[in-house]
DNA sequence: TTCCAACTAACAATGGTTGTGAACAAGCAA
DNA sequence: TTGCTTGTTCACAACCATTGTTAGTTGGAA
Protein backbone atom coordinates (compact mmCIF):
# COMPACT_ATOMS: atom_id res chain seq x y z
CA UNK A 1 0.00 0.00 0.00
CA UNK A 2 2.96 2.02 0.68
CA UNK A 3 4.71 2.86 -2.14
CA UNK A 4 8.58 2.69 -1.87
CA UNK A 5 11.88 3.10 -3.70
CA UNK A 6 12.54 -0.29 -6.07
CA UNK A 7 14.25 -3.23 -4.40
CA UNK A 8 18.18 -2.88 -3.67
CA UNK A 9 18.29 -6.18 -6.27
CA UNK A 10 16.90 -4.07 -8.67
CA UNK A 11 18.80 -0.98 -7.80
CA UNK A 12 21.88 -2.65 -8.59
CA UNK A 13 20.69 -3.79 -11.62
CA UNK A 14 19.30 -0.36 -12.90
CA UNK A 15 23.01 1.09 -11.64
CA UNK A 16 24.83 -1.39 -13.49
CA UNK A 17 22.87 -1.04 -16.67
CA UNK A 18 23.86 2.22 -16.55
CA UNK A 19 27.28 1.77 -16.37
CA UNK A 20 27.43 2.39 -12.49
CA UNK A 21 29.10 0.18 -10.61
CA UNK A 22 27.84 -1.36 -7.33
CA UNK A 23 29.62 -0.84 -4.27
CA UNK A 24 28.94 -1.92 -0.56
CA UNK A 25 28.50 1.71 0.27
CA UNK A 26 25.95 2.06 -2.68
CA UNK A 27 24.52 -0.94 -1.75
CA UNK A 28 24.04 -0.07 1.87
CA UNK A 29 22.50 3.24 0.88
CA UNK A 30 19.85 1.00 -0.96
CA UNK A 31 18.94 -0.85 1.77
CA UNK A 32 18.66 1.59 3.77
CA UNK A 33 15.86 3.63 1.37
CA UNK A 34 14.48 0.93 0.73
CA UNK A 35 13.66 0.31 4.83
CA UNK A 36 12.92 4.13 4.96
CA UNK A 37 9.55 5.34 5.84
CA UNK A 38 9.70 8.69 6.14
CA UNK A 39 11.91 12.06 3.86
CA UNK A 40 15.80 11.52 4.83
CA UNK A 41 17.79 14.14 4.54
CA UNK A 42 21.74 13.32 3.11
CA UNK A 43 22.54 13.56 6.51
CA UNK A 44 20.36 11.01 8.40
CA UNK A 45 21.05 8.10 5.59
CA UNK A 46 24.20 9.07 6.33
CA UNK A 47 23.77 8.98 9.82
CA UNK A 48 22.27 5.26 9.41
CA UNK A 49 24.58 4.55 7.08
CA UNK A 50 28.22 5.10 9.25
CA UNK A 51 26.16 2.83 11.98
CA UNK A 52 27.32 -0.49 10.31
CA UNK A 53 29.99 1.04 7.49
CA UNK A 54 32.05 3.74 9.93
CA UNK A 55 33.86 4.96 6.79
CA UNK A 56 31.34 5.99 4.62
CA UNK A 57 31.51 10.23 3.76
CA UNK A 58 28.85 12.07 3.76
CA UNK A 59 30.08 12.75 0.10
CA UNK A 60 29.67 9.36 -0.93
CA UNK A 61 25.84 9.24 0.54
CA UNK A 62 25.40 13.02 -1.83
CA UNK A 63 26.97 11.25 -4.95
CA UNK A 64 24.55 7.94 -4.45
CA UNK A 65 21.16 9.98 -4.07
CA UNK A 66 21.98 12.31 -6.38
CA UNK A 67 22.43 9.28 -9.16
CA UNK A 68 19.02 8.13 -7.74
CA UNK A 69 17.24 11.38 -7.93
CA UNK A 70 18.93 11.83 -11.76
CA UNK A 71 17.69 8.44 -12.33
CA UNK A 72 14.00 9.03 -11.26
CA UNK A 73 14.48 6.42 -9.09
CA UNK A 74 14.14 8.91 -5.49
CA UNK A 75 12.11 12.24 -5.85
CA UNK A 76 14.44 15.40 -4.16
CA UNK A 77 11.95 17.99 -2.00
CA UNK A 78 12.61 21.03 -0.51
CA UNK A 79 10.01 22.04 1.53
CA UNK A 80 12.19 25.00 3.33
CA UNK A 81 13.45 23.06 6.02
CA UNK A 82 17.02 24.10 5.46
CA UNK A 83 18.13 20.69 3.57
CA UNK A 84 16.77 18.23 1.10
CA UNK A 85 14.51 16.00 1.64
CA UNK A 86 15.08 12.28 -0.63
CA UNK A 87 11.52 10.78 -1.22
CA UNK A 88 11.20 7.22 -1.91
CA UNK A 89 7.41 7.58 -2.77
CA UNK A 90 7.75 7.90 -6.72
CA UNK A 91 3.34 8.32 -7.29
CA UNK A 92 2.09 11.11 -7.69
CA UNK A 93 1.89 13.14 -4.34
CA UNK A 94 1.82 16.08 -2.16
CA UNK A 95 3.08 16.86 1.32
CA UNK A 96 2.19 17.91 4.50
CA UNK A 97 4.79 19.89 6.75
CA UNK A 98 4.99 19.96 10.64
CA UNK A 99 5.97 23.60 11.24
CA UNK A 100 7.06 22.18 14.55
CA UNK A 101 9.31 19.72 13.89
CA UNK A 102 9.85 19.67 10.04
CA UNK A 103 8.15 16.42 9.94
CA UNK A 104 6.77 15.35 6.43
CA UNK A 105 4.13 12.87 5.25
CA UNK A 106 2.71 12.13 1.98
CA UNK A 107 -0.70 12.95 1.30
CA UNK A 108 -2.93 12.50 -2.11
CA UNK A 109 -4.97 15.55 -2.76
CA UNK A 110 -6.60 16.05 -6.43
CA UNK A 111 -5.15 18.99 -7.89
CA UNK A 112 -6.71 19.13 -11.08
CA UNK A 113 -9.31 21.31 -9.87
CA UNK A 114 -6.96 23.84 -9.74
CA UNK A 115 -7.47 26.62 -12.17
CA UNK A 116 -4.92 29.74 -13.14
CA UNK A 117 -6.56 31.88 -15.69
CA UNK A 118 -4.64 32.20 -18.57
CA UNK A 119 -4.04 35.51 -18.32
CA UNK A 120 -2.31 35.26 -15.15
CA UNK A 121 -0.53 32.41 -16.70
CA UNK A 122 1.42 35.13 -18.52
CA UNK A 123 2.82 32.23 -21.34
CA UNK A 124 4.00 29.84 -19.06
CA UNK A 125 3.75 26.63 -19.89
CA UNK A 126 2.87 25.02 -16.89
CA UNK A 127 3.94 21.15 -16.35
CA UNK A 128 3.56 20.67 -12.32
CA UNK A 129 1.69 21.65 -9.70
CA UNK A 130 3.39 20.94 -5.91
CA UNK A 131 0.61 21.53 -2.83
CA UNK A 132 2.70 21.73 0.57
CA UNK A 133 -0.04 21.93 3.76
CA UNK A 134 1.69 23.19 6.70
CA UNK A 135 0.47 22.81 10.08
CA UNK A 136 1.50 21.42 13.02
CA UNK A 137 1.50 17.57 14.01
CA UNK A 138 0.02 15.71 16.80
CA UNK A 139 3.11 15.91 18.70
CA UNK A 140 4.04 19.13 18.41
CA UNK A 141 1.04 20.55 19.40
CA UNK A 142 0.64 18.97 22.43
CA UNK A 143 3.71 18.57 23.62
CA UNK A 144 5.66 22.41 22.64
CA UNK A 145 2.21 24.20 21.77
CA UNK A 146 3.00 27.28 20.30
CA UNK A 147 7.09 27.11 19.92
CA UNK A 148 7.87 28.06 16.30
CA UNK A 149 4.95 29.91 15.29
CA UNK A 150 7.13 33.38 14.83
CA UNK A 151 8.77 31.74 12.05
CA UNK A 152 5.95 32.08 9.26
CA UNK B 1 -4.85 46.57 -8.83
CA UNK B 2 -1.30 45.27 -8.25
CA UNK B 3 -1.51 44.36 -3.94
CA UNK B 4 2.05 45.79 -2.81
CA UNK B 5 4.03 46.50 0.74
CA UNK B 6 3.17 49.66 2.57
CA UNK B 7 4.34 52.87 1.96
CA UNK B 8 7.94 53.97 2.95
CA UNK B 9 5.98 56.57 5.22
CA UNK B 10 3.72 53.79 7.40
CA UNK B 11 6.73 51.39 7.40
CA UNK B 12 8.67 54.12 9.38
CA UNK B 13 5.78 54.39 11.34
CA UNK B 14 5.53 50.79 11.94
CA UNK B 15 8.84 50.70 12.98
CA UNK B 16 9.11 53.58 15.58
CA UNK B 17 5.75 51.99 16.87
CA UNK B 18 7.91 48.88 17.42
CA UNK B 19 10.84 50.49 19.27
CA UNK B 20 13.04 49.81 15.59
CA UNK B 21 14.62 53.12 14.50
CA UNK B 22 14.12 54.43 10.81
CA UNK B 23 17.79 54.80 9.57
CA UNK B 24 18.63 56.20 5.67
CA UNK B 25 19.32 52.76 4.53
CA UNK B 26 15.98 51.64 5.98
CA UNK B 27 14.38 53.72 4.24
CA UNK B 28 16.06 53.32 0.99
CA UNK B 29 15.33 49.63 1.21
CA UNK B 30 11.48 50.42 1.72
CA UNK B 31 11.44 52.32 -1.11
CA UNK B 32 12.96 49.63 -3.30
CA UNK B 33 10.40 47.19 -2.27
CA UNK B 34 7.60 49.71 -2.52
CA UNK B 35 8.62 49.72 -6.16
CA UNK B 36 9.36 46.21 -6.88
CA UNK B 37 6.59 44.44 -8.75
CA UNK B 38 8.65 41.10 -8.27
CA UNK B 39 10.23 38.82 -5.96
CA UNK B 40 13.73 39.88 -5.01
CA UNK B 41 16.00 38.17 -3.10
CA UNK B 42 18.35 39.80 -0.59
CA UNK B 43 21.13 39.72 -3.18
CA UNK B 44 19.14 42.20 -5.57
CA UNK B 45 17.41 44.38 -3.00
CA UNK B 46 21.16 45.18 -2.06
CA UNK B 47 22.01 45.28 -5.59
CA UNK B 48 19.61 48.14 -6.03
CA UNK B 49 20.78 50.07 -2.65
CA UNK B 50 24.00 50.36 -3.57
CA UNK B 51 23.62 52.06 -6.70
CA UNK B 52 22.16 55.00 -4.31
CA UNK B 53 24.42 54.41 -1.06
CA UNK B 54 27.19 52.16 -1.90
CA UNK B 55 28.20 51.33 1.63
CA UNK B 56 25.11 49.45 2.76
CA UNK B 57 26.29 46.26 3.93
CA UNK B 58 24.31 43.07 2.78
CA UNK B 59 24.12 42.41 6.39
CA UNK B 60 21.98 44.97 6.92
CA UNK B 61 19.50 44.53 4.07
CA UNK B 62 18.92 41.02 5.42
CA UNK B 63 18.56 42.26 9.19
CA UNK B 64 15.58 44.85 7.63
CA UNK B 65 14.21 41.78 5.06
CA UNK B 66 13.96 39.62 7.88
CA UNK B 67 12.20 42.37 10.61
CA UNK B 68 9.75 43.04 7.70
CA UNK B 69 9.19 39.07 7.78
CA UNK B 70 9.12 39.22 11.12
CA UNK B 71 6.34 41.79 11.49
CA UNK B 72 4.38 40.49 8.65
CA UNK B 73 4.70 43.20 6.20
CA UNK B 74 6.79 40.61 3.55
CA UNK B 75 6.39 37.64 2.67
CA UNK B 76 9.59 35.21 2.42
CA UNK B 77 9.46 32.55 0.07
CA UNK B 78 11.75 29.32 -0.78
CA UNK B 79 10.72 28.24 -4.28
CA UNK B 80 14.04 26.00 -4.50
CA UNK B 81 15.91 28.86 -6.49
CA UNK B 82 18.63 28.58 -4.30
CA UNK B 83 17.96 31.69 -2.19
CA UNK B 84 15.06 33.12 -0.32
CA UNK B 85 12.93 35.50 -1.81
CA UNK B 86 10.79 38.05 -0.48
CA UNK B 87 7.37 38.85 -1.64
CA UNK B 88 5.77 42.59 -1.09
CA UNK B 89 2.32 40.85 -2.07
CA UNK B 90 0.50 40.04 1.18
CA UNK B 91 -2.76 38.62 -0.23
CA UNK B 92 -3.08 34.81 -0.50
CA UNK B 93 -2.06 34.17 -3.38
CA UNK B 94 0.77 31.02 -4.64
CA UNK B 95 3.17 30.96 -6.94
CA UNK B 96 4.53 30.01 -10.70
CA UNK B 97 7.50 29.67 -10.89
CA UNK B 98 9.83 29.32 -14.44
CA UNK B 99 12.43 26.22 -14.43
CA UNK B 100 14.42 27.97 -16.60
CA UNK B 101 14.97 31.58 -15.46
CA UNK B 102 13.78 30.91 -11.67
CA UNK B 103 11.31 33.61 -12.42
CA UNK B 104 8.41 33.84 -10.44
CA UNK B 105 4.46 34.94 -10.86
CA UNK B 106 2.08 35.55 -8.44
CA UNK B 107 -1.12 33.61 -9.43
CA UNK B 108 -4.56 33.71 -7.56
CA UNK B 109 -6.58 30.26 -7.62
CA UNK B 110 -8.68 28.38 -5.03
CA UNK B 111 -7.24 26.06 -3.06
CA UNK B 112 -11.38 25.79 -0.96
CA UNK B 113 -11.57 22.36 -3.18
CA UNK B 114 -8.14 20.75 -2.18
CA UNK B 115 -8.64 18.11 0.13
CA UNK B 116 -7.12 15.84 2.34
CA UNK B 117 -9.16 12.93 3.78
CA UNK B 118 -8.47 12.86 7.83
CA UNK B 119 -7.14 9.42 7.71
CA UNK B 120 -4.37 11.23 5.52
CA UNK B 121 -3.77 14.12 7.49
CA UNK B 122 -2.44 12.13 10.57
CA UNK B 123 -3.67 14.35 13.19
CA UNK B 124 -1.78 17.15 11.72
CA UNK B 125 -3.60 20.79 12.51
CA UNK B 126 -3.51 22.47 8.48
CA UNK B 127 -2.77 25.96 8.84
CA UNK B 128 -1.77 26.80 5.16
CA UNK B 129 -1.59 25.37 1.85
CA UNK B 130 0.71 26.61 -0.77
CA UNK B 131 0.70 25.84 -4.20
CA UNK B 132 3.59 26.29 -5.98
CA UNK B 133 3.01 25.36 -10.02
CA UNK B 134 6.35 25.11 -12.63
CA UNK B 135 6.71 25.22 -15.94
CA UNK B 136 8.47 27.15 -18.33
CA UNK B 137 8.01 31.25 -19.15
CA UNK B 138 7.76 32.23 -23.19
CA UNK B 139 11.41 33.29 -22.74
CA UNK B 140 12.95 30.39 -21.75
CA UNK B 141 10.41 28.30 -24.08
CA UNK B 142 11.59 30.61 -27.57
CA UNK B 143 15.34 31.15 -26.58
CA UNK B 144 16.85 27.95 -24.96
CA UNK B 145 14.04 25.61 -25.70
CA UNK B 146 15.37 22.67 -23.52
CA UNK B 147 17.92 24.14 -21.40
CA UNK B 148 16.91 22.73 -17.83
CA UNK B 149 14.98 20.05 -18.39
CA UNK B 150 17.17 17.50 -16.32
CA UNK B 151 17.01 19.14 -13.27
CA UNK B 152 13.63 18.68 -12.08
C1' DT C 1 43.53 -12.29 -13.50
C1' DT C 2 43.94 -7.98 -15.67
C1' DC C 3 42.88 -3.42 -16.35
C1' DC C 4 40.55 0.89 -16.68
C1' DA C 5 36.73 3.58 -15.75
C1' DA C 6 34.28 4.63 -11.97
C1' DC C 7 34.38 5.10 -7.20
C1' DT C 8 35.74 6.57 -2.38
C1' DA C 9 37.30 9.55 1.21
C1' DA C 10 39.49 13.54 2.82
C1' DC C 11 39.75 18.10 2.10
C1' DA C 12 38.75 22.46 0.37
C1' DA C 13 35.61 25.56 -1.75
C1' DT C 14 31.15 27.43 -2.65
C1' DG C 15 26.80 30.17 -1.89
C1' DG C 16 23.35 31.81 1.09
C1' DT C 17 22.70 33.36 5.53
C1' DT C 18 23.60 34.62 10.34
C1' DG C 19 26.68 35.67 14.61
C1' DT C 20 29.89 39.10 16.65
C1' DG C 21 31.66 43.32 18.29
C1' DA C 22 33.28 48.02 17.96
C1' DA C 23 31.98 52.26 16.12
C1' DC C 24 28.04 54.94 15.07
C1' DA C 25 23.58 57.38 14.87
C1' DA C 26 18.29 57.75 15.76
C1' DG C 27 15.37 59.75 18.61
C1' DC C 28 14.02 61.08 23.13
C1' DA C 29 14.50 64.27 26.97
C1' DA C 30 16.17 68.29 29.07
C1' DT D 1 20.79 72.23 20.76
C1' DT D 2 23.04 68.96 23.39
C1' DG D 3 23.57 64.51 25.64
C1' DC D 4 22.43 60.08 26.38
C1' DT D 5 20.84 55.51 25.60
C1' DT D 6 19.77 51.99 22.90
C1' DG D 7 19.36 50.09 18.57
C1' DT D 8 21.95 49.98 14.14
C1' DT D 9 25.61 49.49 10.88
C1' DC D 10 29.45 47.38 8.82
C1' DA D 11 33.34 44.39 8.34
C1' DC D 12 34.57 40.11 9.33
C1' DA D 13 34.18 35.55 10.42
C1' DA D 14 31.38 31.56 11.17
C1' DC D 15 27.90 28.58 9.73
C1' DC D 16 25.36 25.08 7.06
C1' DA D 17 24.20 22.28 3.15
C1' DT D 18 26.18 20.97 -0.84
C1' DT D 19 29.63 20.32 -4.49
C1' DG D 20 34.48 20.41 -6.59
C1' DT D 21 39.06 18.20 -6.49
C1' DT D 22 42.40 14.75 -6.22
C1' DA D 23 45.03 10.75 -5.12
C1' DG D 24 44.43 6.31 -4.19
C1' DT D 25 41.16 2.20 -4.47
C1' DT D 26 38.01 -1.13 -6.46
C1' DG D 27 34.12 -3.12 -9.29
C1' DG D 28 33.31 -6.00 -12.85
C1' DA D 29 33.58 -6.90 -17.93
C1' DA D 30 36.88 -9.09 -20.90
Amino acid sequence: MVPTVRSPTELTDLFRARGLKVTPQRQAIFRILHDAQTHPTAESVHATVIEDMPTVSLRTVYQTLNDLADMGELLQLDVGTGSARFDPNLENHHHLVCEGCGRIVDVYTDTSTLRVAPRQRQGFDITTTEVVFRGRCPECRSTIPQQGDNDA
